[in-house]
RNA sequence: GGCUAGGUGGCAGAGUGGUUAUGCAGCGGACUGCAAAUCCGCGUACGCCGGUUCAAUUCCGACCCUAGCCUCCA
């Protein structure tokens, strides 16, 4: 298997350092409200490359954390007037239900930051003994220049950058890229006591401390979005390598591109953030799993109407095949072709693997014998496994409506399509064409096969 | 300004030193009472300019353009 390396800047093939474990440590969200539709999308690429990597090796620990420690959170239990516990486990749970939604299975730990606390303190005792950090006004700063290989991740240069920073530096700060492990809380702010004063822990110091404590010193594979390299994980690593005395933290980095909306970055102040929520009032998890998907996860994807239509109608014509199949058994112990695996072997290359499964899709709509059918409807269920496709039953997603728009019931279709069937009995064209364009116009499509009438929501 | 990705047919999006990506849309045909679904066929795309080469969309260089990062945003 191949993976592309931030930190080398191309693909490397990859080596778990212990077959029979190996690590995965991807960042996961703060929950301090709904998760936006580019949350969502490490989430789903980081769940295929945690399928794949199982097929091989079937002792993957796959880390996703939840940051419950933020200023956000703080800013949004002071609005509510709750503790921060209310809004964390509140959008924790929201996010679990959503991402389940999008067809991501639960990671093996979702560890939280209020749980690691000990591990937090400790970490950053051991980087002030190790003279990596200093305490500075109830702050504990780590010390960049203390570590020559800041920047490397990102290809930037600790030092120069640093000085030039256009943002205004703290008095307290040694360096200017210096970066807080451990800051102070006052009364009315959440605070944990330490050996500093009660504070609460800097954000880079979280995944640093969590992976130590779930996964090791070293770990394999360390996951997220683009936009972490430069300073999240330049940071991470420079914790993590000083608190263990220069130990590799992190083997191969992956980052996924980002999801723009209107060919630009979601936020607030453009009002373009879609939130996983309410895209799911009005589409399948499915579909929206299926856009993430559409283009390799190193590569930006633009959200737009048109991308999801045609992710529906992908699904369309795929589950179209596997209806098709209905009648047939999967045949037991055939698995994703070959092609398919290589392709996502091949540093998770989607596009080619999804082409992969419209090859087998018309295979699959061509074949006639029983056996071929069996092989490739099994091989069609596991290549949408392990993309994390296909795996509900054909009728329910042909069945499959928008909670808001008001459609016919399933009920009154069946009535009119009954209707329909007694006039088609006596070959009266018209009034089964009429019956036909009535539920087309209220987004009911019919159609006639050999075995009778079929229908599904358009 | 520094760093990092990109610019592929109507759209989305892979890939490759010389041969079909794939999907959606479109066109023609088969099938159908008509459709839909399905199958078959079609369109000769690789930002611009040089260079290397027998041959470049694919390698090298310059240029133009786009996006992201440059302290808490996936």
């Amino acid at each position: 298997m191949q993976l592309h390396n931030t930190l080398s800047g191309r693909k490397e093939v990859f080596v778990p350092l212990d077959p029979q474990r190996v690590t995965m440590y991807v960042c996961g969200p703060t929950v301090y409200s709904y998760a936006h539709i580019g949350n969502a999308r490490p989430a789903v690429v980081f769940d295929v490359l945690a399928r794949l990597l199982r097929r091989r090796y079937p002792g993957v620990i796959y880390v996703r954390n939840i940051t419950d420690i933020d200023d956000k959170i703080n800013a949004a239990a002071a609005k509510e007037g709750v503790d921060i516990r209310v809004i964390t486990d509140r959008y924790a749970a929201i996010y679990q239900e959503d991402m389940a939604a999008l067809g991501v299975l639960p990671p093996d730990f979702s560890p939280r930051v209020t749980e690691h606390l000990p591990q937090i303190v400790s970490m950053i005792e051991r980087l002030i003994a190790s003279g990596h950090a200093y305490v500075a006004q109830g702050h504990v700063l780590f010390h960049t220049p203390s570590f020559p290989e800041y920047g490397r991740l990102s290809g930037r240069d600790g030092q120069a950058l640093m000085a030039g920073a256009r943002v205004e530096v703290a008095p307290y700060k040694k360096h200017p890229g210096d970066f807080v492990l451990w800051k102070p809380s006052t009364d009315d702010q959440p605070g944990w006591d330490s050996p500093w004063g009660r504070g609460r822990p800097g954000w880079h110091i979280e995944c640093s401390a969590m992976a130590e404590a779930l996964l090791g010193e070293t770990i394999d594979i360390h996951g997220g979005g683009h936009d972490l390299i430069f300073p999240h994980h330049e940071n991470e690593i420079a914790q993590s390598t000083c608190a263990h005395g220069g130990k590799t933290f992190a083997r191969y980095w992956l980052h996924n591109g980002f999801l723009n909306v209107g060919q630009q970055k979601m936020s607030k102040s453009l009002g373009n953030v879609l939130l996983v929520h309410e895209l799911l009032k009005t589409l399948p998890g499915e579909a929206i799993r299926l856009v993430l998907l559409t283009a390799h996860y190193r590569q930006p994807v633009d959200w737009t109407d048109e991308l999801v239509t045609e992710a529906r109608k992908k699904l369309d014509r795929l589950y179209g095949a596997l209806r098709d199949l209905a009648e047939i058994a999967p045949a037991p112990g055939v698995t994703a072709p070959s092609s398919f695996i290589q392709a996502l072997e091949d540093d998770l290359n989607t596009p080619m693997a999804l082409a992969e499964l419209f090859e087998l899709a018309r295979a699959a709509n061509k074949a006639e014998h029983p056996e071929d059918k069996a092989r490739l409807k099994a091989q069609l269920l596991d290549a949408g496994w392990l993309l994390g496709l296909l795996q509900q039953s054909p009728n329910d997603w042909f069945a499959w409506a928008p909670q808001v728009e008001d459609r016919p019931s399933i009920e009154e279709i069946e009535d009119w399509l009954a209707q329909r069937a007694a006039a088609r009995r006596n070959k009266q064209w018209a009034e089964s064409d009429r019956i036909r364009d009535a539920l087309k116009a209220r987004g009911v499509l019919v159609e006639d096969t050999k075995d009778g009438q079929r229908w599904r929501y358009v």
